[in-house]
DNA sequence: ATAATACTGAGAGTAAGTATCAATTAGGCG
DNA sequence: CGCCTAATTGATACTTACTCTCAGTATTAT
């Protein structure tokens, strides 16, 4: 995951730094929802500590590469999820308590009845975001 | 659109004030993607404008019933969308430009490969939100 | 190894969101 | 209809999140 996001940042003609690769590894470390906070607070403490505009410099440049993804979580500040190479990721959001249900084999077609079987979850709803670079933007 | 919003406000029984009718209406009015700014100004344009922290309290009540949902299509702060009845919604985000194209016919079912014939777009990734109350909360 | 340039850090500045509490209002009920 | 009570609001101050700038530094190509 980590080597991926690192190639696909180099591809993109970007500088693999020291602040970029460590804000790669916390955001892989876990697979946790991270908020900028939580980054910045994880940077600092090793040697070599990365400052704060850096961090969301970096943060700015991972979505708009669509490395990573910000999401809602609670109000604030968004959380950061890593976005695998395939580029699927789905989750429920407990919009009552934020829970957040990963789903591992995540299959768009036929998706919903089974998971109110298999996460004793009623879905009551969905947001289904496509990530693609428009035809304005090629 | 906004009758039903109102009715689902009133049915988890909270009070329909001039605040949230209000903050309701500029949300559904252009069916825009709106920032808490963005409705701030708004609701402090006519007689009887709105205070500030009001404009923040009744976006994240909509947001925990889930009539209304955060979505960051920039860095910043987050975009509020209203969740139709039937709690779908469907768009594609690109991560360059921010550009929201809406998708009005979503078919979870067999829906890529016709998006990117349709949208003239390579879709690189999605993020399929599913929002429910989960087996905690209920 | 060097040069060109992309990138970083520090710190100050701006904007976004939250807390508090007295004043107000919606809506049930007689 | 108009009172009553609890829910809601607004003003203000405050905290936290994020951005800007620019001189200095590190990365990559050669």
């Amino acid at each position: 995951m980590l080597d991926t996001a690192i190639q696909r940042l180099k591809n993109a003609g970007y500088k693999l730094t020291n602040a970029r690769r460590m804000v790669l590894e916390i955001l892989c470390r876990d697979d946790a929802h991270l908020t900028s906070a939580e980054v910045l607070e994880r940077a600092s403490l090793g040697k070599d500590p990365i400052g704060r505009a850096t961090v969301f410099r970096t943060l700015d440049l991972l979505t708009e590469l669509a490395i990573i993804r910000p999401t809602y979580l609670r109000p604030g500040t968004p959380h950061y999820i890593v976005m695998p190479e395939n580029g699927h990721h789905a989750h429920i959001i407990c919009p009552k308590c934020q829970r957040v249900i990963e789903i591992d084999d995540c299959e768009i077609e036929g998706l919903l009845d089974e998971l109110v079987l298999r996460h004793k979850i009623k879905i009551s709803g969905h947001l289904l975001e496509l990530y693609g670079e428009c035809e304005y933007c090629r």
